[in-house]
DNA sequence: TTAAAAATATGATATATGTCATATAAATGT
DNA sequence: ACATTTATATGACATATATCATATTTTTAA
């Protein structure tokens, strides 16, 4: 068993704000996870008693709609934790978490958390802050689903992942999403996601090969995309 | 001033967590406000510095996109608290706050809460309950403007102002908002939006009169907004 | 390796929704 | 009470996007 002490994620979690002392006691209790690409870490409905902290790897978290389809609703990588938000709102998980790539995964249980809740308001404070960067965040989304085209969606979701989660040697974007996690990201159908994936490849925004994705153009998504980077 | 251990909102909010002392130490730093109907409690891009609770009357949170059109990203009425998210966060207000009826509000300044926070661990994990509770609602919002239609938008969201709101002895819906509004709360053209509230008075699923609507057939509006695959 | 399945691609078409124009009704201010 | 602005309503039309069909390519598994 690794020691969350020497964890290098730990540094960009909400876990930073953890004395020594309690860092051995997470060590103690945690349990150490290997999921491979396409594995669920938990699924929409389930009682998961306890945070997962991402130490390698990037995961969906999604939502089913009442039609049957999947929507992403965010991407979680190393350094974040998941599960947060039904531990402390103590409710079943509102949305599945999927590896996108292989991931090593820690589980806390919940009375460990809680318990750092008590006796360190750092971390409380810390955690409250990563839960109010996700509630902008969803706003944010909200607003572009709103009044966004797909066009405009699309644009700016590529840009967020090139920004969010950089780029191989290649150039291309390292998260690779199929076509229709990619569509089910910003909303559309898959098709409809496909087609203007070619269109920005015809126009030279962006260069397909396989799955492979290389922003070519970034200015030109920006202006199309009305981005904003935070 | 009045006093907030007598405040009957108080019970609502999470300030319930608070102390006798707490309260009598509240009293002495809030600042009460009237803000009539259609008047600013802050916009978009300002430091607020504190928290707001409502102690009467009902607001809209707005987002501007940058089309140029609003978007109105939640109600908040009586009972609840303005602004936890921004100072929380440390960061300007994201979104605007607007009167849609007379209300009655309380400025909490910021070192008041924080100091709540550091002595009152119950309190904070009330405000982290609301916050969290505000994210899954949000999680909801953008999976059903990615996947419903404007129609079942429209009539899940009567249903929610329904549910929530309450309505006046002539059955029509407490909240008032003009077509405008409505429209940008579902995430539509007011035009579409106006013609959908006119399709379903045609089919007797709610009644027009003025600015007043009435829901009539509360299950079949339900059956609509729930996607039902054919 | 080969067959089968899944993902990607693209065309044809349907449809929901947005936009523009204009009429009427309601609200507002003088 | 009046004129002026603003909100609501509805028609005509444009267009973005979904859906259905089918071909091609890639991945998977036997």
């Amino acid at each position: 068993m690794s020691k969350c002490e020497q964890c290098i994620v730990r540094e960009f979690s909400s876990l930073k704000a953890l004395t020594k002392d309690e860092l051995l006691q997470l060590s103690d209790c945690k349990t150490s996870y290997t999921i491979k690409k396409g594995e669920v870490i938990f699924e929409e409905g389930e009682n998961v008693n306890g945070i997962y902290c991402v130490k390698d790897g990037i995961c969906k978290l999604t939502k089913l709609s009442p039609n049957g389809k999947d929507h992403i609703v965010k991407l979680v990588t190393k350094g974040e934790l998941l599960g947060q938000r039904s531990m402390i709102s103590d409710e079943p998980v509102n949305l599945s978490a999927v590896a996108l790539e292989d991931m090593e995964v820690c589980f806390i249980p919940k009375s460990e958390v809680m318990s750092f809740f008590d006796k360190n308001n750092q971390f409380s404070m810390n955690v409250m802050k990563t839960i109010c960067g996700d509630l902008k965040e969803a706003d944010d989304n909200m607003v572009n689903l709103a009044q966004k085209t797909v066009k405009e969606r699309l644009a700016e979701t590529l840009l967020y992942l090139h920004d969010t989660f950089g780029k191989n040697e290649d150039n291309s974007l390292k998260v690779q999403l199929s076509r229709d996690e990619l569509a089910s990201m910003i909303g559309t159908a898959t098709e409809s996601c496909i087609r203007l994936l070619s269109d920005f490849n015809k126009l030279g925004l962006i260069e397909l090969t396989g799955k492979k994705i290389v922003l070519k153009e970034i200015n030109k998504l920006k202006k199309m995309a009305d981005y904003d980077p935070k």
